[in-house]
DNA sequence: AATGAATGAGGCTTCATTCAT
DNA sequence: TATGAATGAAGCCTCATTCAT
């Protein structure tokens, strides 16, 4: 499930092969230098064209930066929430230890695809706060239906009781982001099936009527 | 427990006021616009010298950073985690619940009490990879001590069998990094009690021997 | 008396609707904004032609200029004069009185007639001085035939004595420089006809033989 | 008399000296080739400083044209007409005739010495129209002490009836400004006496009561 | 030692001009 | 032939750094 989420996205927008390269070049640039640390001579090169080929493509350095974020605002980001709610909870899981180790699996197997667009994604936010409420937004639509998926399961006397679900999908949704900080920053890697199953049996535990 | 780290810092170092004033303005400005997205001039003003004063002290811009940087890699990290291991595991703690408490709730207040601090961690390791190590190596040298009490719990019979403590501690790491990076690069906002309720009540029942 | 001076010239030239078009569109931008002020892409945009279009017609955008320029200069202004010895000078005038309001009235209908032609040249002589050349003498010799008239009205006794017939038509030529000055320049607006009756009223007295 | 209206102004503004030699090269560099053409690389070479020195003492490249046409506009153009009244009205005349001769002769010479200003100017409203209304306001203010003269001189019977003063000032006005063009636009030069000797002449005929 | 003016390299951007379609 | 994408030189401006006072 090698997914890349900025190829997918480059393959939809309908650009020139031009624009797509620009976008590439930039994309890993920002990603790995951060924005304001990439010159336009520095994605012109990358990309193989003229400076001014940028700027017939784009009006600004900083436009740019928004034809890639506000297509993944707009629509990546809502899709992998989608995707995400489809592939997992479209499937029947015999037991609720499979539920949720598909859970961390497949959010893990995603960040560790995309690198790049996960710091893209962490340095945007630093520098340009007013982006990531989209993506809160987006992590709150996708709780929902896992909240209601977990109510099945505790109606069905599957989890202890003395538990919200809420405080269960909000540590799963922080663990998941305390392992995708430590890839981002700090250069760890995870092998995602190990880690998936470590907090798998860390919260069925946790969770599990036993 | 309002501990300011960064001004714990700048009251050990053995600098001139006027270096002090800089290194404070340094630090709110790298911390809250990014190291490149401040200038020489900035800094001078709100520290109230003048911009040729800057570069009597450091020999550069990133000098400044480095000084900043270098005590916090040196010092104020290990510091940190030494203070952590200190005052977290030389209290006895009538049940392995407290103990799980007190991780959480030590850690979310320090990163509550520092965001400015955390706020130029996150921006200094994704802008200059090469700080990271360190820091790395500090959350590994953190985590031995607190195996090792693991272990002494789970020797007791308190831990259930079938967990290495390692993995323990590496989620419960995972969580801390997670709430963490919610608060700092979405804005979000947890009361560290409220959390440290939620995660201690997930990993007790996780990992206590029922 | 509505002559439209720039479309009378793109009238005779032999050019194709393009061409005319580009010329047509460069001229107002030129007069309205300055040569340099004036990109090719509003050119081709205000002309509805492509940008390299343009250059199929002109090899350069100063060669648009100088296509404007040029027949102003080696046709316009010749002509313009001629025109205004014939229109003034073929024509019966009852009195002195009356060729003097004439003279003032055809100039300044013909300025306020072609507020952009005028502002261009104006322009165009500010920033390429080696333009004026052949205005001036186009001036001298519109002089020459009508110093030659005043000769014969002052050898009929009209004009007292003690004037040189080349120092009438020198401030005559100023003054209505000054006029057009004032309105391209200044913006003020005149009516030709209350412009032309001062004028002549003070010349007159200023000339005749009382 | 050889009044620098420029020097004068620079003389007075509490600027340093780099500062004025950055605005006299920006001044004669504007005045010849214009403001668009004229590159902050070449006023900083003329200047003798380096580019980033003018951008130290002028926030942009408007921002030194604008601290050369300001002063002009609330300083030296109301000063200039105030001198002129000054240095025009307050002499005694023995005959009306001397007067209109010193008007002509005083801004001609004012012109012939500050060509490279008048140029400024000229450009100046060409490309920029909101800041000749003050310039219009200052002509108007200077006509009306001017009116009143000749109204005194109409008084004395010393000009015949039949003419409005405002219609004589007006054509004074606009015959200066022709002299003026012709200097500057078309490069002709007028030795300031004999102009004013002819124009004098002319103009004495037309309004004396003879 | 402190100041802030001066420097110039380098960044973003525009635009006249060329060229492949 | 007409198009408009591509080019790159040059312009304006910022800013880390140096230096004279």
């Amino acid at each position: 499930m090698a997914e890349d989420i900025f190829e997918n996205m480059l393959a939809k927008m309908d650009i020139t092969q031009r624009q797509r390269a620009v976008l590439r070049a930039s994309m890993e640039l920002f990603a790995t230098q951060g924005f304001n640390q990439t010159s336009t001579r520095q994605i012109a090169q990358k990309a193989g064209v003229a400076e001014g080929t940028v700027y017939k493509q784009f009006k600004t350095k900083q436009a740019i930066l928004t034809a890639i974020l506000t297509p993944i605002r707009e629509l990546v980001i809502p899709q992998v929430a989608v995707d995400f709610v489809q592939n997992v909870l479209t499937r029947q899981y015999p037991e609720l230890n499979d539920l949720v180790h598909e859970i961390f699996l497949n959010r893990l197997e995603l960040v560790d695809n995309n690198r790049n667009f996960a710091r893209l994604m962490y340095g945007s936010f630093l520098e340009q706060p007013h982006l990531r409420q989209e993506v809160v937004d987006a992590f709150a639509k996708v709780a929902t239906p896992f909240i209601e998926v977990f109510e099945y399961y505790q109606k069905q006397g599957k989890i202890r009781e003395g538990l919200t679900m809420e405080s269960i999908v909000q540590l799963m949704i922080s663990t998941i982001l305390g392992y995708t900080t430590r890839m981002i920053l700090f250069g760890q890697h995870f092998d995602p099936h190990t880690a998936a199953d470590e907090g798998t049996s860390l919260v069925m535990h946790g969770i599990a009527n036993s």
